[in-house]
DNA sequence: TTTTATTTTTAGATTAACCTAAAAATATTT
DNA sequence: AAATATTTTTAGGTTAATCTAAAAATAAAA
């Protein structure tokens, strides 16, 4: 039972992601850069949290979170994303205003207050940016959704999730009114430069840039 | 604009604590007892919070905040108690719960937060335990209150805030009905070992101990 | 007013989390 | 396969926050 400070909380999250794109063990360089720390330091770190055992780590090889190391991230992802909840539903906080507030209430320590909060919120499924929310036990609902990207003229769905969740694209899609929960259609594919014609709501037309189309998730109607 | 770290907040917290009781510098005694730390990392700490001119210090003779490290402990309060009232208010937890979790939800560093959280609360005046909660320019509500001890036979009243913040009093409190709000008056005192004798509620007759008088806070009715 | 007790500070260490620079291991080119 | 480039680790140092033990200053008692 030994306690972990809020920096080795904020490696397991970075390892948790990383391992999340990637299928290999989590480099130190992909660690540093996600962290912004220097090599030298994530090498000092992996080393403590392997001794925790809170990760597998073998010299230049990469690490790969253990199960405990694993719960840990999973319940910080559902604290994170709990808490965006709260910010935007109850404080009215915008989507693109509270992912750093969730980064230090990511951190509270108290499972009874996760749990009363969740009850709060109406046990949320997924959080503001559209992202799972993972329930006590660490289960992520999965939902089958692709990238307007890949849709096909013709196809319908909903706006469900973005894969950039930068500011400057929250905000964008906002002007755009492209918020989560609203319905489209693909009309329209332009070869010359990868845009698309869509159908908002059912009325008014669109047209969005590639880039818009490669961060945005819809769930297909079919 | 240098940022202030959680552990230097938790000194000027401390000490803004001991000075609200007495009337003199807060002495690196005074403030190691109440950190739960040795006498020699106070005076580590002293130093660099007075380079830092959150605070008077001089050698040996004790310190007291200077208007900026004043603001900052008025503002943790304000944040400590604004989420004892969400916590009780919102998640249902009872005021002898609540402590603990104020104590880390203290330390998130968002203007905006707290004073969307104010709103969202109905902007609060005091917090579960009777505590006033300063405003965003850092003004406390004063309210005219006694100990219970204090009271003569005849007195009526309404509970409004406790001394003794422990748990072991609160619940004691619970299960004496003693909570916020409730109307008490004086029946008789008895001078064996100044236990008091009320009237619960305009109902119910109960005796309580000298402590517990001790401990209570009760507004007059004139 | 000395002596004794208490409080406070200094000195010297430790630990977590970071850094830079150099060395070692691995990966990529030619 | 050798040479070059990249990644990772080690070595050695720094800073914040802590500690214990000893010294210095202040306060209390004889």
């Amino acid at each position: 039972m030994d306690s972990i400070s809020q920096t080795e909380e904020n490696y397991l999250k970075a390892i948790f992601k990383i391992s999340e794109k990637e299928d290999k063990p989590a480099s130190t360089n992909a660690i540093s850069t996600e962290i912004q720390t220097s090599a030298a330091s994530v090498t000092d770190m992996l080393k403590r949290l392997s001794e925790k055992e809170l990760l597998h780590y073998e010299k230049y090889k990469g690490v790969t979170l253990t199960d405990k190391g694993n719960q840990i991230a999973t319940e910080l992802i559902r604290k994170h994303r709990l808490w965006e909840v709260f910010l935007v539903d109850k404080l009215d906080f915008s989507w693109d205003e509270v992912h750093e507030m969730a980064e230090q209430l990511e951190h509270i320590k108290s499972k009874e207050l996760v749990e009363r909060l969740d009850e709060f919120l109406g046990k949320p499924k997924f959080d503001p940016h559209g992202d799972p929310i993972p329930d006590a036990n660490g289960n992520f609902t999965f939902r089958k959704q692709v990238l307007l990207a890949d849709m096909a003229p013709g196809n319908e769905g909903v706006v469900v999730g973005v894969q950039d969740h930068t500011t400057a694209f929250l905000q964008y899609l906002d002007r755009l009114e492209l918020v989560l929960g609203v319905a489209i259609k693909v009309l329209e594919r332009f070869e010359y430069d990868e845009s698309v014609k869509i159908l908002l709501k059912g009325q008014k037309e669109q047209i969005l840039s590639k880039k818009v189309c490669q961060n945005l998730f819809v769930q297909k109607r079919t």
